[in-house]
DNA sequence: AATAAAAAGCGTATTTTAAACACTTTTAAA
DNA sequence: TTTAAAAGTGTTTAAAATACGCTTTTTATT
């Protein structure tokens, strides 16, 4: 049998990869987390000869027999433990020359998570970092290109879908919330403005509590409310941030 | 030198790919197209065996030297005959039983043609045929989800880019593009509104030509000046349809 | 103990954009 | 010469985004 995802009936496989010439396909992960109202992203400092010293994104080679984007959920339990993470697929690298010595493309994709959710260790064991987006330093092969892609992705994502919360403790305040958008979007937001609008999307459930640890009056908490969320949506409402 | 995309040095690609099991890497295109006020898509119906009279997305393996994206661009040459094509990534499929018999995983593209342009008898002699989205029918393997997806990226992008001219001739009248985008969105315009919120962006170009096709009276035809955009976008201007 | 400073929170006015709707013009065909 | 069908030009109304002012709460400071 012919792969069926061939056009045309006059190739067959051989004439694409021989035995010795091969073609790789991995996974990297930009993970994206949220801490001290700063955007920051997990990159990884690569311990072994060769390359040693650069910062890259974390991937593995996808198996013969897992998913691509179930490659990714292994790569991202194997550095952070954690398993129900956000993830999505970004774009995939497929420039002949991307990855010297090799012929490998590389299936991107982004995860959003909650930094206090880690594990520590496990994550320092493998010599990764939270690094702040914006003091990003130069990463190995087209990684720096699959972080502005992300992140581009991730922007547009956020305008009309409520993945910020994915970054947020269960509990968080307005002005956190704020805040997250803000480093998002890369600008300011009124606060004024923003509590409304947040507010008018009828998504949030207030808490008794107060968040004393941004400011002396302290914030009151609220949580996402998931199932409300859903609701709204099946009955065609238009969420946007 | 192991490949650098791998996270961790505890594996060689060896673990991952034995010189027998293979994962292959394909290109599936979506080609829209747009005529008589309906949006279209280029298949081709396969005409051996197996899954012979099928009807299928058009794609290829990608070869060991060549980008993904030249891939697809190759792909469209040599179905359509034409170089010059919009092409994008879509979306990289990668479940192990997407294809039965070979692990190939897919990273499709979609691209936007003019019908008029092509080569009919190429398109022909490859079994390939236009037909209107609404009455597709069921597609090989999982290129139905291809197609949804595709469609979803591409009524997402039009909104803010404005790629619907690139589906339509170089001259076209202001209720042909409403159309387009009727198609597009799958719902109706208010013409009024249509024409004035098009005609505000400031990217179109009045001719002295009238085309008659349309309607007795017959309506005026206009072109997308691109120069124009490109400097209203770089001037941090807000497209939107 | 009064007060300043800093962030939280509530409200209103203004501007911009989107949606709804009415009418005139043109011209080929009946 | 009448009619029908689409093109084209408005205006009016509703909704959403933006701008901005002021009060409240609390800790740190004098």
């Amino acid at each position: 049998m012919t792969p069926s995802s061939v056009s045309t009936a006059q190739h067959s496989n051989k004439d694409f990869y021989s035995e010795h010439d091969k073609l790789y396909v991995a996974t990297d992960c930009i993970i994206f987390g949220f801490d001290q109202g700063d955007l920051k992203l997990l990159i990884f400092k690569r311990r072994v000869e060769p390359d040693s010293g650069i910062w890259s994104l974390i991937g593995s080679f996808v198996k013969l027999d897992e998913d691509v984007d179930e490659a990714a959920r292994r790569v991202l339990k194997e550095i952070t433990g954690l398993e129900e993470i956000f993830l999505e697929q970004s774009k995939t690298y497929g420039k002949v020359e991307r990855d010297p010595g090799y012929r490998c493309i590389s299936v991107a994709h982004y995860a959003l998570m909650r930094i206090k959710d880690h594990d520590k260790e496990l994550t320092a064991s493998y010599g990764a970092f939270w690094y702040t987006l914006e003091d990003l330093p130069e990463l190995a092969l087209d990684h720096s290109e699959m972080v502005k892609d992300a992140l581009e992705k991730l922007k547009r994502r956020a305008r009309y879908q409520p993945i910020g919360f994915e970054l947020l403790p269960e509990k968080f305040t307005i002005p956190q919330l704020q805040k997250l958008y803000e480093s998002i979007y890369q600008r300011e937001l009124d606060p004024r403005n923003f509590r409304k609008k947040v507010l008018s999307l009828k998504v949030l459930v207030k808490l008794d509590e107060k968040d004393k640890s941004g400011s002396k009056r302290g914030a009151y908490l609220y949580r996402f409310d998931s199932e409300k969320y859903q609701k709204l949506l099946k009955s065609g409402y238009n969420f946007e941030i």
